[in-house]
DNA sequence: CTGTTAGCGCGTTCAT
DNA sequence: ATGAACGCGCTAACAG
């Protein structure tokens, strides 16, 4: 490894000088300048980012801890913190959780040694002492999706009451009376909020809510499914199916699917996050629209305003608005 | 920030002492041992592993350099890195080129800053360079999914030629005899190998290699709708097509759906790389399955035993076959 | 078993 | 305009 030193010592210069030159700080003569910038293509230096962050106390880098890449609303809201983030010189190191609270505390134990500048996380539900820990250990901190009772922070989201209203409106203008809805776990906020805005939507058109056709589960694709099919053997099935996210609809349409029935000839469907944008070929599905760039991106835009600014206490909670995607997934009734 | 000194000075010990009982190195009395991790607790210390990492000259994170995460035959790769490097107590940084050359070069410089121990690269084409450049710095490398002739370094890819090979011989069996190929970008290895296994299919089949029948472009969606486009517009268009990825898959039966051709009885198709496990309802297209978990699974283990034992020269290529998964795309003639 | 000293690579402070 | 000394947080080497 090539240092500041070696550097110097081909130029014949102090340490010092040559760290000037790196950091554009302090005066340097033009002829030095240009000898130390010889030296240094000529050893192909690299500086040493463990050493300036040492000095600096201060990395450049944030984390983005979330529940899991392979899903593509993820990968979207990824894209767009990465985008954020590069244009102010910041990198991302991304760390997936599978809403396991065992992952998620070995991660945050992991950057924060790391020294990372600031996090977005994504956090596993009941997990406030991850947050509090954060916040007290002085790194900045965003919440991202998901609503935290209990604590003061900062928190980027989507208004999934009002995305599963629409949603679920748009089904009782239909006509449809029997509505089930596959939401997520019962222990975080955007399963619960959904349930809540599609019952405010059944309660608007005085329709009763049937506990029979709520049901909390997994985020997953084999959680859909099995719901799906219970919901199918039940004495009076439904006429539509709310998916609670889109790995959820994935599962239930592959459900109907084996079971025979056409959508929406035989159900009428909708979900919540659209489908991956390039990944259908033929996209039908009517859904609530999250605006996944826009939500990595903006609360990364905030994060690095509080690490800039860490003294400003007042915390928000920006709520981006969902997009209601009507498509050929639902017929009347 | 608190620091070993802090922790030391509250347990009544020299930090050196701390630092042991951190590590787990050189004797420590139990009596001590508890006091240290009494004060540890106490002060909510997390270890610094900027300074560990300049002490030590090991950071313990590798990068994964790749185009594009939204890709889900990436996210599977690198789910294969994080498994097997979580193992061994490694992180991984991930970042995106996007296939485009600024952006790799930009990362390697700053991943190589960050003294990370070792790269796992994608390279984007003609980029030997930048391979070059890490050995060159010392770093270990392991080069993924595409061969770069020309450099001696270790390699873990798929068999693109042979899978193609079965690919297209599947469809000679089944007696089409115009049949194109929608490639990736002539110069990545992975496309031209892949042109290359459909050749000797061809050839095996005793047909003729019809240079209309078989293009280059980007591995994108739209380059494969386009091309799909300009192949059914020619006189005596092909009776089945292979896409040569997911997403010029995707374009391609996008294309063919808004055409109006269904598959498989107007147009056979077939791809490589399977589409995201979960992401299809029903799957249907028959495909050259690579083993993306297995690549990056191997590709990281290498890596690891390379940085475990920089001395060991002989650089190996690891190829691993792919599967052929037939389906319900392609009929007889 | 515990502590002292010195140094990893770099940049701030103060001197020249 | 340039350099010397010191310290960021941590640990290897040596003393005791």
């Amino acid at each position: 490894m090539t240092t500041i030193r070696d550097v110097a010592r081909r130029a014949g210069v102090a340490p010092i000088t040559v760290s000037r030159v790196i950091n554009d700080s302090g005066y340097v003569s033009e002829k030095t300048r240009q000898r130390v910038e010889e030296a240094i293509a000529e050893l192909n230096y690299v500086p040493n980012a463990l050493s300036q962050g040492l000095r600096f106390n201060k990395t450049n880098v944030i984390a983005l801890v979330l529940s899991d890449v392979t899903n593509p609303f993820w990968t979207t809201v990824a894209r767009g913190t990465e985008d954020a983030s590069s244009e102010e010189n910041y990198s991302v190191i991304l760390c997936n959780t599978d809403e396991d609270v065992a992952k998620q505390d070995k991660y945050t134990d992991l950057l924060l040694r790391r020294q990372v500048d600031g996090f977005l996380l994504v956090p596993v539900s009941n997990t406030i002492d991850t947050i509090r820990f954060i916040q007290q250990q002085g790194v900045s901190l965003v919440v991202l999706d998901r609503q935290m009772p209990g604590v003061s922070v900062d928190t980027v989201r989507a208004d999934s009451e009002g995305g599963a209203y629409e949603l679920t409106r748009y089904l009782t203008e239909l006509g449809h009376r029997d509505i089930a809805i596959l939401s997520g776990p019962e222990d975080v906020s955007t399963s619960t909020q959904r349930v809540a805005g599609y019952q405010r939507a059944l309660q608007h058109a005085h329709l009763e809510v049937d506990s029979e056709l709520i049901s909390f589960g997994s985020f997953y694709q084999d959680s859909g499914y099995e719901r799906t099919m219970k919901l199918l053997a039940l004495s009076r099935p439904p006429t539509a199916i709310f998916a609670g996210n889109n790995f959820i609809a994935i599962g239930m349409m592959k459900a109907l699917y084996e079971s025979g029935l056409r959508i929406p000839e035989d159900m009428s469907v909708v979900g919540f996050d659209d489908l991956p944008p390039g990944l259908l070929v033929r996209p039908f599905l009517t859904v609530a629209d999250q605006p996944a760039y826009e939500m990595g991106f903006r609360a990364t835009k905030l994060l690095l305003e509080r690490i800039a600014n860490p003294g400003k206490p007042p915390h928000q909670e920006i709520v981006l608005p969902t997009r209601l995607v009507i498509r050929q997934s639902c017929r009347a009734i």
